[in-house]
DNA sequence: GGGAGATCGGTTTTT
DNA sequence: CCGATCTCCC
């Protein structure tokens, strides 16, 4: 931690606020003696004796380490559950509070079956999603009205990027996403504008960066909105000035819980210790060894310092995991040792040994997605679960070769991550449409629609009515509508007959639409306004290919609101929870990044790239010395812990970056596996089999110095795998059928055509009898006309069209021309 | 206002 | 090398 003290909490902090005594003993509860079992509520049966001691221990400051695979989100649902059942609170007075939605979610649903019947009113949300409800309630106090609006993202860079440009700051030097992190750095830290620290960001454009964010905090005043940070931010100013408010909290929440404790950034901590002053009865939850979201501005820090924070805490360690077998533990807890930030824990388990992790060098990254891809289909071929298998990647970049691979041989996949639903362009402008109806004031919102779909009202027209807005402290509806009216001459305001007749016609059909908001429920005005609108008609229209799967999108998110009981509370949901519920339960392999793997496990988990560079990567290294260092390691523990039998690392000598060959050392974090619960299996030639004998493999620090590895002479090449187009090819026939689905959530209807699998290896211009195209084959595309196949490669084509050039385009959007 | 070439940048992600 | 975004020109 730079920052010794950054929490002034003023002096509604009391007697722990600067206690800067010797740490608490760290106290582990052991299993203190129960009540004999007959009287026992059942919901305690099964549970180890640290977990029944996190349970029970339902007064005072209470940190659970839980580490990867301990019972966590058990203890945590039955330790509701338990205050519930022995009458300690009713479930208002208990405060749950986690960081994703889906979190939140799955505590709710099992503390229900905890307790065996449903429960109702307790305050399970996000961080953020509670500060919107505290918001609401006393939004006047804070400068907002209560139906203020919540700022995504991209709300808030085009906010930037106006004040950005009104002060005639270069946009290309300037950028305003850089500003928007900036901004968004300084609020997880709870630093207002006129509390930001000289230094960093303050440079931003040359000292106006605290300018700046004093602007937007203004802009958003007057626009009646928050962006996210704000949520947490208001209501810890509402907390610090308003003691009567916090005491009425205090009062109501006997019994707070957080999940995942190692993830809060500063105001989060700020928040939680002005609600906890109350009556102490705070129990975090989470495993300091899992923080892997520095980045994003959480403090690892407080979890290191809970005892010191709360005096008299008890620390619970939950070290017996459920979940990986031995040798797979044995491999992660030596990893995470070789940090120095940590508060220390010993996960054992009594499962057995298992399978050693594996350590495999290959020659590149198509090698190692042929690779496992080839181990994926053995495991198949034994009836392994699709379902049980994941590819767990450090970024994104590396999922291409791997995506290729799978669609090559048919593997049925699916990606996690990616553009979510709300954030897709379509249904950002269909909920556009819906807030002009529900908040007539919301700028951001008019601004976006105004010209979608193309009504002729073009930069110009959204000038003129921007100036009148300001001139006159109007909203820009509000303008828009004044401004048809004007009679005047002046150039500033006037707007062509064309302009004025079109905007007088918007505004009519929005005055008309919330007119019929009250008669019409919210799905039907949604599928009306869209409708009306020309906003349908316009994807209608468009001929690319995305296009339908757009339309798709646009009748689920229409189909969704349905769950909502007005149009207000439903964009209320979808501003936190950005979230969708996918529901194809199709048997796939699951291909994600290691972040996002978290809390997840699988039977076997792949984990390729683990290079200097790649993983650690360069970057974190770059960026945050040994903090990031320290920090990557951990999600590499995260990666590990996430195989319940079987991992297998990976790393590759030489990898293509951005176009460009470059050699790799293996990862750092290789050297630091435990020889006793590792198999190397190095390719013939390849590092480590040549230099080390195999022996004592990756003990050898000398490949830390590039000659090594870069300058080794006797690489072969690499060995033919005959396995290569192996059973995947066998099993070619019966896949004939499968398509491969690249599953981004509801609505990404982007499926691929039947497969087409090519023959031999890729780049090579030969095509397999059972291919529908043949390379020189001349084929149409709708979009680009005539062009003739240059190479298939599983679905995908290289075509050289006549007109647009060559490109890669599915098949399913080709015919035969 | 829209399409086409140039230009730039390129971890991780939730709310 | 690929894609997203921007600029320029019609």
């Amino acid at each position: 931690m730079n920052n010794d003290d950054p929490f002034d909490l003023d002096d509604l902090t009391p007697a722990d606020h600067g206690t800067r005594a010797p740490a608490a003993p760290m106290q582990t509860t052991s299993g203190a003696p129960l009540a004999n079992a007959q009287s026992e509520p059942d919901y305690l049966n099964g549970l180890n004796a640290p977990q029944r001691d996190a349970v029970l221990a339902t007064e005072g400051p209470v940190l659970v380490l839980a580490g990867a695979g301990t019972g966590k989100t058990r203890v945590l649902t039955t330790r509701l559950g338990h205050l519930l059942a022995t009458g300690r609170a009713a479930p208002w007075n208990i405060l749950a509070v986690t960081f994703t939605n889906k979190a939140a979610k799955e505590m709710q649903e099992r503390v229900m079956k905890v307790i065996g019947r449903p429960v109702e009113g307790m305050w399970i949300g996000t961080f953020h999603s509670i500060c919107v409800r505290i918001l609401r309630r006393h939004a006047e106090l804070v400068g907002l009205s209560s139906n203020f609006t919540i700022l995504d993202t991209d709300d808030q860079i085009r906010l930037l990027k106006q004040l950005i440009k009104a002060e005639n700051i270069d946009e290309k030097r300037w950028p305003p996403r850089q500003l928007a992190g900036i901004i968004d750095r300084w609020k997880n830290k709870a630093q207002a504008p006129d509390q930001i620290p000289q230094g960093e960001g303050y440079a931003f454009a040359n000292g106006m960066g605290g300018e700046l964010y004093q602007q937007y905090q203004d802009r958003l005043k007057i626009l009646n909105a928050c962006d996210f940070g704000d949520l947490m931010m208001h209501v810890i100013k509402l907390f610090q000035h308003n003691p009567d408010i916090l005491k009425q909290y205090h009062a109501q929440f006997r019994y707070i819980m957080v999940d995942e404790y190692q993830d809060t950034n500063t105001a989060q901590y700020m928040w939680l210790r002005l609600l906890a002053q109350g009556n102490k009865n705070i129990c975090c939850v989470g495993d300091d060894d899992q923080s892997i979201y520095g980045w994003r501005g959480a403090e690892v820090g407080n979890i290191l310092r809970f005892n010191k924070d709360y005096e008299g805490a008890t620390i619970i360690r939950l070290e017996q995991n459920y979940r990986s077998t031995g040798h797979i533990l044995a491999a992660a807890s030596a990893l995470i040792s070789a940090n120095e930030d940590r508060l220390g824990k010993t996960l054992w388990t009594d499962s057995g040994d298992g399978t050693p992790v594996t350590v495999k060098g290959v020659w590149d990254a198509p090698e190692e997605a042929r690779d496992i891809c080839t181990e994926i289909e053995n495991l198949q071929s034994k009836s392994h679960s699709l379902e049980e298998i994941a590819v767990l990647v450090r970024a994104g970049f590396q999922m291409r070769e791997l995506e290729e691979r799978l669609i090559q041989i048919g593997l049925p996949y699916r990606v996690i991550g990616g553009p979510r639903f709300y954030e897709r362009a379509e249904i950002r402008d269909a909920m556009s449409y819906l807030k002009v109806i529900a908040q007539p004031d919301n700028d951001l919102a008019f601004e976006r629609i105004i010209n979608v779909p193309k009504r002729g009202l073009g930069d110009t027209t959204v000038q003129k009515i921007h100036t009148l807005a300001r001139a006159h402290g109007i909203s820009m509806t509000r303008a828009a509508r004044q401004i048809t009216g004007l009679t005047t001459d002046d150039k500033t305001y006037k707007l062509t007959p064309r302009a004025r007749t079109t905007l007088t016609r918007l505004m009519d059909d929005f005055d008309r639409w919330r007119g019929l908001s009250h008669s019409y429920s919210h799905t039907e005005l949604a599928e009306m306004v869209l409708d009306e609108s020309g906003y349908t008609e316009m994807w209608q229209a468009d001929k690319s290919v995305d296009a339908p799967g757009r339309l798709e999108n646009l009748k689920e998110l229409v189909s969704g609101m349905s769950e909502f009981e007005n149009l207000a509370g439903f964009l209320d949901h979808v501003s936190l929870v950005m979230e969708n519920d996918s529901n194809t339960s199709d048997e796939k392999v699951t291909l994600m990044t290691m972040h996002g793997a978290k809390g997840l496990e699988f039977d076997t988990v792949f984990l390729p790239g683990w290079e200097e560079g790649v993983f650690p990567s360069q970057r974190s290294l770059d960026e945050t010395g040994l903090k990031g260092l320290e920090e990557e390691r951990r999600l590499a523990y995260v990666g590990l812990t996430r195989a319940k039998k079987n991992a297998h690392i990976y790393f590759a000598g030489s990898r293509q970056v951005f176009g460009q060959w470059q050699t790799s050392m293996p990862s750092r974090f290789i050297e630091e596996l435990p020889e006793d619960h590792i198999t190397v299996q190095s390719a013939q030639g390849l590092y480590g089999n040549t230099r080390n004998s195999g022996s004592s493999w990756g003990r050898d620090t000398s490949y830390e110095s590039d000659s090594t590895w870069s300058g080794d002479k006797d690489w072969t090449a690499p060995e033919q795998n005959p396995s290569k187009y192996g059973p995947g090819w066998k099993r070619r026939e019966s896949y004939d059928n499968y398509r491969p689905v690249r599953d981004r959530g509801i609505g990404s209807s982007i499926t691929s055509s039947p497969l087409t699998p090519s023959l031999g290896r890729k780049k090579k211009k030969t095509t397999a009898a059972v291919s529908e195209f043949a390379v020189g084959e001349r084929v149409f595309h709708d979009k680009f006309g005539y062009g003739v196949v240059e190479d298939v490669e599983g679905n995908k084509l290289l075509v050289a069209f006549e007109k647009a050039g060559t490109k890669r385009v599915m098949d399913q959007f080709i015919t035969k021309g």
